[in-house]
DNA sequence: ATGCATGAGCG
DNA sequence: GCTCATGCATA
């Protein structure tokens, strides 16, 4: 497990595989809880072809009445810590204003916006640094031999007879394995999440990033999504261990320059109110939204979002209380979901 | 690793 | 205005 955390190029990514790493040890049962449901959705989003969205659309959604008013503010401040995944890539971040907002209640329009601060919003894709690689080509592959395969016995891993060729929808079971697996042989190969997020796109055609990658592995995602990903992460696996060493693509996919709402920090006796809320009702209606939103000081929009996620997050394999291993069938979120009247 | 956010697509 | 896939920013 060591391996990759030896890996100098590791530095922006090594703790997360620490903490991941001990989530992997202690799965055990079908994470599946919300199965039923999530077999249920319908419309198919299919790959998208290329992974090179630039964008500007959130300041050109803007301009057709959105809450949010337009500017060209700069969105980071951030103190030191995050400078250190840069990598390579050189990038230049103003310190530009700190606080940026709510300090009393709904306020609509331009809250965090207002004030231009003409920096170069270029945010890069920080957590890809080193993408100088944006193919096969690991930073610095351990010792370990990599045409191997992963070990069957560390933790309990049955290993299903099944070979990862067939495209069927594979079972709980099988996701739950594939994902094990890639992320065991991904770190042995020495590649980070993010390494891995800009591979899929030099190689297949459509980027994803670090979250989408992590997610994967820890059967984050909805069952359909962790179906869709699995031939891309699985057909990536094949090329990562047979072309260890030859360099492959070096183009880079540099990023884009998108004004992005500056992150509401909800704080946690909110959210305590929120959640409650969501547990007495998961689909509040806008008058609900409306007032819940306004007792906590918070933006509409805010509550709405937050729902929302709340909801998506209902929905993954892996349900947000407990890390897979028992399979607790508590909180049957019903499609139907009509909207609570009385509060 | 995860919280809040965006946007496409669909009623 | 929801769901879903996805990601920037942050803890």
């Amino acid at each position: 497990m060591a391996t990759a955390a030896q890996n100098p190029y590791s530095i922006l990514s090594s703790s997360s595989m620490v903490h991941a790493d001990a989530s992997v040890m202690q799965q055990g049962g079908s994470p599946f809880r919300n199965h039923q449901k999530l077999i249920q959705s319908d419309y198919l989003q299919s790959v998208q072809g290329n992974g090179h969205k630039i964008g500007h659309q959130w300041v050109s959604s803007l301009a057709e009445g959105s809450p949010w008013s337009v500017s060209l503010e700069q969105q980071d401040v951030k103190p030191g810590r995050d400078d250190l995944q840069l990598g390579a890539i050189i990038h230049h971040r103003s310190t530009a204003h700190v606080a940026h907002h709510s300090p009393h209640t709904n306020n609509h329009a331009g809250l965090w916006s207002t004030h231009a601060s003409h920096n170069s919003s270029i945010s890069l894709y920080s957590q890809a640094a080193f993408s100088v690689n944006g193919g096969l080509t690991p930073p610095l592959p351990p010792s370990s031999a990599p045409t191997q395969s992963l070990h069957p016995g560390l933790s309990e891993t049955p290993e299903p007879s099944l070979d990862h060729s067939d495209e069927e929808t594979p079972t709980s079971d099988e996701l739950e394995q594939f994902a094990k697996q890639f992320k065991q042989r991904r770190i042995k190969l020495g590649f980070t999440q993010a390494d891995v997020g800009l591979a899929l796109g030099t190689l297949y055609g459509s980027v994803f990033s670090q979250t989408t990658i992590c997610r994967f592995e820890a059967l984050q995602l909805s069952f359909k999504n962790m179906c869709k990903l699995k031939p891309l992460l699985n057909k990536w696996l094949e090329e990562a261990d047979s072309s260890t060493g030859s360099p492959s693509s070096i183009d880079k996919i540099t990023a884009q320059g998108r004004k992005r709402k500056k992150r509401t920090s909800i704080e946690v006796s909110v959210k305590g109110v929120l959640e409650t809320h969501f547990l007495k009702c998961p689909k509040p209606a806008a008058q609900e939204i409306l007032s819940l939103a306004d007792s906590l000081n918070l933006e509409k929009e805010v509550v709405r979002v937050w729902f929302c996620n709340r909801r998506q997050k209902e929905k993954r394999m892996t349900p947000p209380g407990e890390q897979q291993g028992h399979e607790v069938y508590s909180l049957t979120l019903n499609a139907d979901t009509s909207s609570c009247r009385d509060l």
